[in-house]
DNA sequence: ACAATAAGTCAAAAAAAGATGACTACTAAC
DNA sequence: GTTAGTAGTCATCTTTTTTTGACTTATTGT
Protein backbone atom coordinates (compact mmCIF):
# COMPACT_ATOMS: atom_id res chain seq x y z
CA UNK A 1 0.00 0.00 0.00
CA UNK A 2 2.41 2.25 0.43
CA UNK A 3 1.33 4.44 3.58
CA UNK A 4 2.91 7.75 2.01
CA UNK A 5 2.29 10.55 4.77
CA UNK A 6 3.45 14.19 2.94
CA UNK A 7 -0.01 15.27 0.27
CA UNK A 8 0.61 13.26 -2.98
CA UNK A 9 -1.12 13.79 -6.21
CA UNK A 10 -4.62 14.72 -6.31
CA UNK A 11 -5.76 15.78 -9.94
CA UNK A 12 -6.02 19.99 -9.18
CA UNK A 13 -8.49 20.65 -12.13
CA UNK A 14 -11.00 22.22 -10.54
CA UNK A 15 -14.22 21.17 -12.27
CA UNK A 16 -12.95 17.41 -10.93
CA UNK A 17 -14.25 18.91 -7.50
CA UNK A 18 -17.37 19.34 -9.15
CA UNK A 19 -17.26 16.39 -11.13
CA UNK A 20 -16.90 14.17 -8.32
CA UNK A 21 -20.22 15.39 -6.71
CA UNK A 22 -22.22 14.11 -9.31
CA UNK A 23 -19.86 10.84 -10.21
CA UNK A 24 -21.71 7.81 -9.63
CA UNK A 25 -24.50 5.70 -11.25
CA UNK A 26 -27.87 7.55 -9.99
CA UNK A 27 -26.67 11.14 -8.96
CA UNK A 28 -27.32 12.89 -12.01
CA UNK A 29 -30.88 10.97 -12.58
CA UNK A 30 -31.28 11.75 -9.10
CA UNK A 31 -30.92 15.51 -9.50
CA UNK A 32 -32.73 15.60 -13.25
CA UNK A 33 -35.74 13.97 -10.80
CA UNK A 34 -35.27 16.65 -8.31
CA UNK A 35 -36.28 19.71 -10.56
CA UNK A 36 -39.26 18.21 -11.20
CA UNK A 37 -40.87 17.88 -7.79
CA UNK A 38 -39.24 17.06 -4.20
CA UNK A 39 -37.81 13.82 -3.91
CA UNK A 40 -38.80 10.61 -1.72
CA UNK A 41 -37.10 7.84 -0.71
CA UNK A 42 -39.80 4.79 -2.17
CA UNK A 43 -40.73 6.43 -4.93
CA UNK A 44 -37.06 7.44 -6.33
CA UNK A 45 -37.11 3.57 -5.55
CA UNK A 46 -39.82 2.66 -8.01
CA UNK A 47 -38.86 5.03 -10.38
CA UNK A 48 -35.65 4.62 -11.26
CA UNK A 49 -35.69 0.68 -12.34
CA UNK A 50 -32.49 -1.15 -11.43
CA UNK A 51 -31.64 0.28 -8.51
CA UNK A 52 -31.84 -0.65 -4.86
CA UNK A 53 -32.68 1.28 -1.47
CA UNK A 54 -28.92 0.94 -0.58
CA UNK A 55 -27.96 2.42 -4.33
CA UNK A 56 -30.37 4.99 -3.36
CA UNK A 57 -29.63 5.93 0.20
CA UNK A 58 -26.18 6.09 -0.57
CA UNK A 59 -26.71 8.63 -3.31
CA UNK A 60 -29.23 10.60 -1.52
CA UNK A 61 -26.59 10.91 1.80
CA UNK A 62 -23.88 12.15 -0.38
CA UNK A 63 -25.82 14.25 -2.19
CA UNK A 64 -26.63 15.68 0.83
CA UNK A 65 -23.32 15.80 2.52
CA UNK A 66 -22.09 17.79 -0.05
CA UNK A 67 -24.91 20.39 -0.63
CA UNK A 68 -26.75 19.62 -3.57
CA UNK A 69 -29.87 18.43 -1.81
CA UNK A 70 -31.87 19.10 1.62
CA UNK A 71 -33.29 16.73 3.31
CA UNK A 72 -36.93 17.67 5.02
CA UNK A 73 -38.41 15.60 7.31
CA UNK A 74 -42.71 16.15 7.31
CA UNK A 75 -43.82 13.98 10.36
CA UNK A 76 -47.49 13.04 9.21
CA UNK A 77 -49.06 9.46 9.41
CA UNK A 78 -47.13 7.53 7.52
CA UNK A 79 -43.47 9.86 7.87
CA UNK A 80 -42.62 11.22 5.09
CA UNK A 81 -38.87 12.86 3.93
CA UNK A 82 -38.54 15.18 1.42
CA UNK A 83 -35.87 16.00 -0.28
CA UNK A 84 -35.19 19.39 -2.41
CA UNK A 85 -32.56 21.09 -4.75
CA UNK A 86 -30.34 23.50 -2.58
CA UNK A 87 -29.30 26.71 -4.57
CA UNK A 88 -26.10 25.14 -5.59
CA UNK A 89 -28.41 21.67 -6.72
CA UNK A 90 -29.98 24.13 -8.87
CA UNK A 91 -27.13 25.99 -10.10
CA UNK A 92 -25.98 22.39 -11.74
CA UNK A 93 -28.89 21.37 -13.72
CA UNK A 94 -28.19 23.65 -16.83
CA UNK A 95 -24.89 22.30 -16.63
CA UNK A 96 -26.10 18.79 -16.91
CA UNK A 97 -28.61 19.81 -19.67
CA UNK A 98 -25.50 21.45 -21.90
CA UNK A 99 -23.88 18.14 -21.46
CA UNK A 100 -26.77 16.44 -22.77
CA UNK A 101 -26.85 18.68 -25.67
CA UNK A 102 -23.11 17.73 -26.30
CA UNK A 103 -23.54 14.23 -26.75
CA UNK B 1 -33.85 -7.09 -5.56
CA UNK B 2 -36.99 -8.30 -7.84
CA UNK B 3 -34.64 -9.70 -10.35
CA UNK B 4 -36.28 -8.88 -13.44
CA UNK B 5 -34.71 -10.57 -16.41
CA UNK B 6 -35.84 -7.73 -19.36
CA UNK B 7 -33.83 -4.92 -20.08
CA UNK B 8 -31.78 -4.41 -16.76
CA UNK B 9 -30.79 -1.06 -14.73
CA UNK B 10 -28.51 1.35 -17.00
CA UNK B 11 -29.01 4.65 -15.35
CA UNK B 12 -30.79 6.50 -18.27
CA UNK B 13 -29.72 10.32 -17.61
CA UNK B 14 -28.69 11.53 -20.95
CA UNK B 15 -26.09 13.93 -19.13
CA UNK B 16 -24.60 10.47 -17.78
CA UNK B 17 -23.48 9.40 -20.91
CA UNK B 18 -21.31 12.70 -21.44
CA UNK B 19 -20.33 12.34 -17.61
CA UNK B 20 -18.92 9.28 -18.00
CA UNK B 21 -16.13 10.23 -20.87
CA UNK B 22 -14.96 12.90 -18.95
CA UNK B 23 -14.72 10.36 -15.30
CA UNK B 24 -11.49 9.80 -14.14
CA UNK B 25 -8.04 10.88 -12.47
CA UNK B 26 -7.00 12.60 -15.20
CA UNK B 27 -8.85 13.41 -17.96
CA UNK B 28 -11.08 16.94 -16.82
CA UNK B 29 -7.01 17.81 -16.45
CA UNK B 30 -5.94 16.96 -19.86
CA UNK B 31 -8.75 17.98 -21.92
CA UNK B 32 -8.27 21.54 -20.19
CA UNK B 33 -4.56 21.43 -20.70
CA UNK B 34 -5.36 20.27 -24.65
CA UNK B 35 -7.22 23.54 -25.01
CA UNK B 36 -3.93 25.21 -24.85
CA UNK B 37 -1.58 23.76 -26.83
CA UNK B 38 -1.82 19.47 -28.53
CA UNK B 39 -1.01 17.31 -25.89
CA UNK B 40 2.31 14.93 -25.90
CA UNK B 41 2.83 11.85 -23.90
CA UNK B 42 6.10 12.39 -22.12
CA UNK B 43 4.89 15.88 -21.63
CA UNK B 44 1.72 15.41 -19.79
CA UNK B 45 3.96 13.06 -17.26
CA UNK B 46 5.91 15.94 -16.37
CA UNK B 47 3.29 18.19 -16.19
CA UNK B 48 0.64 16.43 -14.17
CA UNK B 49 2.27 15.56 -10.43
CA UNK B 50 1.17 12.14 -8.80
CA UNK B 51 0.48 10.55 -12.76
CA UNK B 52 2.43 7.84 -14.27
CA UNK B 53 2.33 6.15 -18.14
CA UNK B 54 -0.51 3.51 -17.20
CA UNK B 55 -2.70 6.17 -15.97
CA UNK B 56 -1.81 9.05 -19.03
CA UNK B 57 -1.67 6.32 -21.56
CA UNK B 58 -5.30 4.93 -20.44
CA UNK B 59 -7.24 8.52 -20.30
CA UNK B 60 -5.18 9.77 -23.54
CA UNK B 61 -6.77 6.31 -24.98
CA UNK B 62 -10.17 6.63 -23.50
CA UNK B 63 -10.04 10.35 -24.58
CA UNK B 64 -9.39 8.93 -28.25
CA UNK B 65 -11.59 6.17 -28.71
CA UNK B 66 -14.57 8.24 -27.33
CA UNK B 67 -14.00 11.27 -29.85
CA UNK B 68 -12.65 14.19 -27.74
CA UNK B 69 -9.20 13.59 -28.85
CA UNK B 70 -7.73 12.80 -32.34
CA UNK B 71 -4.03 11.08 -32.23
CA UNK B 72 -1.87 12.78 -35.07
CA UNK B 73 1.93 10.51 -35.36
CA UNK B 74 4.41 12.91 -36.61
CA UNK B 75 7.29 10.79 -38.32
CA UNK B 76 10.31 12.71 -37.38
CA UNK B 77 13.81 11.72 -35.49
CA UNK B 78 12.44 11.02 -31.76
CA UNK B 79 8.94 10.42 -33.46
CA UNK B 80 6.33 12.62 -32.07
CA UNK B 81 2.42 11.71 -31.16
CA UNK B 82 0.58 14.75 -30.72
CA UNK B 83 -3.36 14.55 -29.76
CA UNK B 84 -5.61 17.52 -30.29
CA UNK B 85 -9.22 18.85 -29.02
CA UNK B 86 -11.67 17.20 -31.53
CA UNK B 87 -15.04 19.94 -31.95
CA UNK B 88 -17.03 17.63 -29.59
CA UNK B 89 -13.64 18.28 -27.47
CA UNK B 90 -14.18 21.70 -27.67
CA UNK B 91 -17.94 21.87 -26.80
CA UNK B 92 -16.60 20.49 -23.62
CA UNK B 93 -14.52 23.11 -22.29
CA UNK B 94 -16.95 25.66 -21.54
CA UNK B 95 -19.00 23.48 -19.77
CA UNK B 96 -16.21 22.04 -17.68
CA UNK B 97 -15.36 26.07 -16.62
CA UNK B 98 -19.07 26.61 -15.39
CA UNK B 99 -18.51 23.92 -13.69
CA UNK B 100 -15.57 25.10 -11.94
CA UNK B 101 -17.75 28.02 -11.39
CA UNK B 102 -20.51 26.60 -9.64
CA UNK B 103 -17.90 25.28 -6.79
C1' DA C 1 -50.98 -9.27 18.00
C1' DC C 2 -49.67 -9.24 13.11
C1' DA C 3 -48.86 -7.55 8.57
C1' DA C 4 -47.84 -3.54 5.63
C1' DT C 5 -45.62 0.87 4.24
C1' DA C 6 -41.87 4.18 4.63
C1' DA C 7 -37.13 4.93 5.33
C1' DG C 8 -33.51 3.28 6.26
C1' DT C 9 -28.71 0.44 8.34
C1' DC C 10 -24.95 -3.19 8.37
C1' DA C 11 -21.96 -6.52 6.46
C1' DA C 12 -20.17 -8.91 2.70
C1' DA C 13 -19.31 -10.06 -2.13
C1' DA C 14 -18.51 -8.67 -6.84
C1' DA C 15 -17.06 -5.41 -10.23
C1' DA C 16 -14.65 -1.30 -11.73
C1' DA C 17 -10.99 2.02 -11.27
C1' DG C 18 -6.39 3.19 -9.98
C1' DA C 19 -1.43 2.10 -8.77
C1' DT C 20 2.98 -0.45 -9.44
C1' DG C 21 6.74 -2.97 -11.68
C1' DA C 22 8.62 -5.09 -15.58
C1' DC C 23 8.94 -5.31 -20.33
C1' DT C 24 8.49 -3.86 -25.70
C1' DA C 25 9.31 -1.18 -30.22
C1' DC C 26 11.32 2.35 -32.89
C1' DT C 27 14.82 5.76 -33.99
C1' DA C 28 19.22 8.22 -33.33
C1' DA C 29 23.62 9.23 -31.42
C1' DC C 30 28.05 7.50 -29.87
C1' DG D 1 26.24 -2.72 -30.33
C1' DT D 2 25.16 -0.07 -26.29
C1' DT D 3 22.86 3.74 -24.39
C1' DA D 4 19.14 7.26 -24.51
C1' DG D 5 14.57 9.26 -25.67
C1' DT D 6 9.68 8.76 -26.91
C1' DA D 7 5.57 6.15 -26.59
C1' DG D 8 3.72 2.85 -25.10
C1' DT D 9 1.82 -2.59 -23.35
C1' DC D 10 0.98 -6.46 -19.96
C1' DA D 11 0.16 -8.57 -15.66
C1' DT D 12 -0.71 -8.01 -10.99
C1' DC D 13 -2.20 -5.81 -6.77
C1' DT D 14 -4.85 -2.52 -4.13
C1' DT D 15 -8.55 0.64 -3.43
C1' DT D 16 -13.00 2.32 -4.42
C1' DT D 17 -17.72 1.65 -6.12
C1' DT D 18 -21.56 -0.96 -6.85
C1' DT D 19 -24.53 -4.87 -5.82
C1' DT D 20 -26.83 -8.16 -2.81
C1' DG D 21 -29.02 -10.12 1.35
C1' DA D 22 -30.55 -9.67 5.91
C1' DC D 23 -32.00 -6.81 9.65
C1' DT D 24 -34.02 -2.23 12.10
C1' DT D 25 -37.28 1.57 13.53
C1' DA D 26 -41.57 3.92 13.45
C1' DT D 27 -46.42 4.30 12.41
C1' DT D 28 -51.02 2.64 10.46
C1' DG D 29 -54.56 -0.63 9.60
C1' DT D 30 -57.12 -5.10 10.80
Amino acid sequence: MTTNNSNENEATCPAQAMLKLVAGKWKPEILRLAVEQPLRFSSLLRTLKGSNKQAIAAALKELEETGLLEKVVIKQKPLHIEYYLTKQGHALIPVLQQLENIG
